[in-house]
DNA sequence: ACTCGATTCAAACGACCGTTTGATACAATT
DNA sequence: AATTGTATCAAACGGTCGTTTGAATCGAGT
């Protein structure tokens, strides 16, 4: 087996089909389009994922997993250190993963921004199958706000983080557009991007 | 003319295309499900709307006029009585239309809400017929924040308010499911959502 | 009774969809 | 050299899409 040629075809359909399904979402996203341009046989995206559906599995896996797990490692390490870890801490402890996986200044990753916001806003069933990803951790951290803030009910607390992945989900759709929060997938503005809305987020949530 | 049973079709169909397009999106609503479920001949769509894309322009303009029309309205409103409205004012007279456009408790009104945050996120070119119906008032708000809070730049403040959009947008399209700031379109509840983001946001827009 | 415009209807149009097939090319193993 | 498993290819499958057609139906005005 010369697996070569191999993961270059799956590599190539995986980069056509993230940039696509951002753009223009699961449904109008065809897999004429995404062989065309990735320049490989129709036939092969079947051969390779199986299914239209599966092979968006395998577009959000490869971006959610690395996140996710992050995302719950540096919560982990939070509570590790400190008894009772500060609002701001688990705020940038949730976004920092999402954002900074964008790191690096090549286009594709103002199209990963735009597509991780895409999933969390199509329709059923496309909609589930990129919230399985997140659940457990978004479970945590609202574990994580209630310990920090006991005097908020959970409910409360449940949908101040939701409005917390809202505007996440709002900057990274909007990356890269003028006037967005996130202009570019450069060190500096990504950490320009982060602390900004900590602070925005935390003032909210303390409200 | 006998317009009734003309306008019957036609708002059946409205309705039907309102629910449909907010549940599964533009791409994956298709007019012979609409057909189908508001009991009328296919043909029909094409007959008093055209296409498709019009029939989402004549769902969303008789939803979003009313409203755009009443954020208007109310911040000119606001803006005669006192020479500096309140943060807190100019946010609730932006919310508080779109959510109190959902009062009554028919369940055809939290589809409304969802369709509403839905036709935000699609992809192009459904978005940006959206954004016609809006971005007027959101510049007119933009310039209302900016004379609020002077001391802000307005790059700043244009993100700030994009987070408040993202935030109506997460609402809305969570509007009635469990743990969702909006349960039910009943007056109580969508004044208690109203005070809540209103508090959260402007307290993160201060920040 | 007749006409005429507005509306509804069943049927079809061509295009495109996701998926499948069977042949073909190629490298590694026997 | 023959075989085997992996990968690619052109072509086609049945189905569904938005849209169009032309005839049928209906009510109002003459």
């Amino acid at each position: 087996m010369s697996t070569a040629a191999s993961t270059d075809t799956k590599e190539q359909i995986l980069n056509v089909a993230e940039r696509l399904f951002a753009e223009r979402g699961f449904a109008s996203t065809t897999l004429r389009n995404v062989v065309s341009e990735a320049k490989v046989n129709l036939a092969a995206v079947h051969y390779h994922f199986g299914s239209k559906e599966e092979l968006f599995r395998a577009v959000i896996g490869r971006i959610a997993q690395p996140v996710a797990e992050q995302e719950i490692a540096r919560l982990n390490r939070l509570q590790q250190e400190e008894q009772s870890p500060s609002l701001e801490a688990i705020l940038t402890a949730f976004l920092g993963p999402c954002l900074e996986f964008l790191a690096g200044d090549d286009s594709a990753r103002m199209v990963r921004a735009q597509f991780m916001g895409r999933c969390r806003v199509e329709p059923e069933p496309i909609q589930s199958i990129a919230a399985e990803a997140f659940s457990a951790v978004e479970r945590a951290y609202l574990d994580a706000l209630q310990r920090a803030l006991p005097d908020q009910s959970r409910s409360q607390l449940s949908w101040k983080l939701d409005l917390v992945i809202a505007s996440l989900i709002r900057v990274l759709t909007e990356a890269g557009k003028p006037q967005a929060l996130l202009q570019s997938s450069s060190k500096e503005d990504i950490q320009y991007a982060i602390e900004n809305m900590v602070t925005f987020l935390a003032a909210g949530i303390r409200a």
